[in-house]
DNA sequence: TGAATAACCATTGACGCCCATAAAAACCCA
DNA sequence: TGGGTTTTTATGGGCGTCAATGGTTATTCA
């Protein structure tokens, strides 16, 4: 499975194309689409991003969502109906669609964030706002994890 | 799993560039990533560093909390957009990202501290002060361990 | 035929890769 | 055990390659 570390901040040119930071191209490398998925986050003003494998584990996860239940539903036509695929160019480059920008209030630049098996992108200053709120908040609930077993 | 023992001082030349102390090299052999990751330590003026396996079973580990979670999201965006994958060059360095030697207020020096599963890099005299610290509180809390039986 | 998209090429600056050297550690053998 | 030899580390520097970015031409679809 991919995984999506650090942070990289990437210029978007006038025709709306960015190049996705080469280790996340890497970490994608061998999956069957050349590309990314990316549906807009529904509760932060950012992007989802993945690889394609990702969305098929997704589905998966959804299909097991009692059926014809109101939050299958939810999810299912939120995060679907609203995801696109971008592939590469040539140079390892997407173009982002107005809708998504638009949503995460990108035009110049565009910050490619690694959250493990996703990232997403953000434009930079609403990123840094939001990483301030995210750090107190672990801090004050004193958000802790059991790290998983090598072999669990 | 790697184990991280002892403390080495290596000198940082003027591309950035450390040599990771050969015997923390030798304990991340045959990982798949041939470099160390890194991050801001939350608590301390000090760089974390592990192998990318580690990171991996973070991911895993964030991958059971429920989906599109606050918790999980301010736990990914914490843990992982701030790592920095740095990899080995023919030698064995790393180049230390300034955003990280400027939180560890390293310039000439760094010193690799083992800590078992991870290790940390410091400044050296930050570390020599923050050593006497944390040895004075031990002593006087009484701080004791109970050793885990092999089995357990 | 025009607009949007995809494919192609060009530039530059950073980074990875290679070689060289010196010191230290490990090794070996008498 | 001790002295000499070999190997490994740490460190410094140069150069080629690739990533990021910008622009131009071809192609597709309405």
């Amino acid at each position: 499975m991919a995984l999506f570390l650090s942070t990289f901040i990437n210029k978007v040119d006038r025709k709306g194309r960015v190049s996705v930071p080469a280790p996340f191209r890497a970490a994608l490398a061998g999956q069957v689409f050349n590309g990314i998925v990316a549906f807009r986050s529904y509760r932060l003003p950012a992007i989802e991003g993945s690889g394609i494998d990702r969305m098929a584990r997704l589905s998966d996860s959804i299909d097991e969502l009692e059926l014809f239940s109101e939050a299958r539903d939810d999810l299912a036509s939120t995060i679907f109906a609203d995801a696109h695929q971008l592939s590469f160019d040539g140079e390892g480059r997407i173009i982002l669609p107005p809708l998504l920008a638009e949503h995460a209030g990108i035009t110049e630049m565009a910050a490619f964030v690694g959250r493990g098996a996703t990232f997403q992108i953000w434009e930079p200053d609403a990123l840094a706002t939001h990483q301030d709120e995210a750090r107190t908040r672990a801090r004050e609930q004193g958000a802790t994890l059991r790290l998983r077993r090598a072999d669990e």
